[in-house]
DNA sequence: AAACCGGGGTC
DNA sequence: GACCCAGGTTT
């Protein structure tokens, strides 16, 4: 009789696992839920190599839990500057909060306790149950989604309520339960070193036989988003003002939009690209009357995933007195800019104009 | 269900 | 320029 196409294709995953040489990576076969956690955040919608140093950062000035949880989360926000979707530090930080207050300092271990916490979702509950604990969880990333749609011929749009339904089943069928954490762990280093986005290595692929997309040349077309992004344009900026003390200005971004929690000078956001009178502009939004303009910077491009920003600064001067009218602003020494979690963009331009 | 949230690499 | 990356939360 022959096997079913699910147990072939997990045999031969586990198969190849065994016989790979796969990445090296400083979480691999980590027992530490703690540590498995912080990778597993630090790695979502984030490539192996830009999260690394980033989570060998964390794992040095927070070894513990309740070291995380204990820091200020200026400090969290600072270390994390500089890989994007800001929103993780905040929730790893709260979520290390809640531990320590909820769970004794302890990382949960039941799937349920898990998932409940701040920035896990069903991916990274079942990363961190299956390997820190083996627990049967089948972990459903960019890398199986797109194995799975080729594999077994799946044309339904992954980014759709029925595409997740489907693709998790399908995902949880084909685990194997009591190697949950070993699978897992196999699947995604297939995804990420043979089955891989662009010229995937077909002819070693130790599923070729039963891949309907390879069979078929359907390897491109698969697996299929619904819709594609459109991206808003924004035109941004920034005010550098001096006011002959060797201050400058910044205030903490609170509300509902990019950069959450992240620094940043006076902004002037516009329709349209401003190129001059900002003199006027300034004294209207800010109430400070302007000196002068002293630079005026070449214009920044930074993409989002959603949005994309016209980026300017300009350097204003302003008398000692009329700092005083900025309320909301923090009056800071340049000096001390290093100190702050500021957006990309904004850091390289103080690093270009050596301000910091 | 759809929108939103960064930054970097690749083709 | 389009797509992708060890996704999750909010509306």
């Amino acid at each position: 009789m022959k096997e079913n196409k699910e147990k072939v294709f997990s045999t031969r995953l586990l198969k190849w696992n065994k016989s790979t040489n796969n990445r090296q990576m400083p979480w691999k076969g980590e027992s530490d839920p703690y540590l498995i956690w912080l990778s597993e955040i630090i790695l979502q919608q984030t490539r192996v190599e830009q999260g690394l140093n980033y989570f060998l950062a964390f794992k040095t000035k927070y070894p513990r839990i309740v070291d995380l949880a204990d820091a200020p989360e200026d400090d969290v926000m600072k270390l994390w500057q500089g890989l994007g979707y800001y929103s993780r530090a905040r929730n790893l930080h709260a979520t290390a909060k809640r531990i320590k207050d909820d769970f004794d300092g302890r990382f949960p271990s039941d799937y349920k306790d898990v998932i409940s916490l701040k920035g896990i979702g069903t991916y990274t509950a079942a990363a961190i149950t299956s390997f820190a604990y083996n627990a049967p969880y089948a972990v459903v990333d960019g890398n199986v989604i797109r194995i799975l749609s080729r594999v077994f011929g799946l044309d339904t749009p992954f980014d759709t309520t029925e595409g997740k339904k489907l693709f998790a089943q399908l995902a949880q069928q084909l685990l194997p339960e009591k190697q949950a954490g070993e699978y897992n762990q196999a699947i995604m280093d297939f995804g990420a070193t043979v089955c891989v986005p662009a010229q995937p290595k077909c002819a070693e692929c130790p599923l070729d036989n039963i891949c309907v997309a390879y069979q078929n040349n359907l390897i491109h077309l698969l697996p299929v988003r619904s819709k594609k992004l459109v991206k808003r344009e924004r035109f941004f900026t920034y005010i550098f003002i001096t006011d002959g003390t060797g201050h400058t200005f910044i205030k903490k971004r609170l509300e509902k939009d990019i950069w959450s929690n992240l620094y940043e000078f006076p902004l002037i956001e516009s329709d349209t690209s401003i190129e001059k009178g900002f003199k006027q502009r300034i004294n209207d939004q800010f109430n400070v009357k302007v000196e002068s303009i002293d630079s005026y910077s070449k214009e920044y491009h930074q993409l989002l995933t959603h949005q994309k920003l016209h980026i300017r600064f300009v350097q204003a001067q302003i008398s000692q007195f009329e700092g005083d009218k900025l309320s909301g602003y923090v009056r800071i020494p340049v000096s001390s800019l290093a100190e702050f979690a500021f957006p990309r963009t904004i850091a390289l331009y103080l690093t270009e104009n050596r301000l910091v």
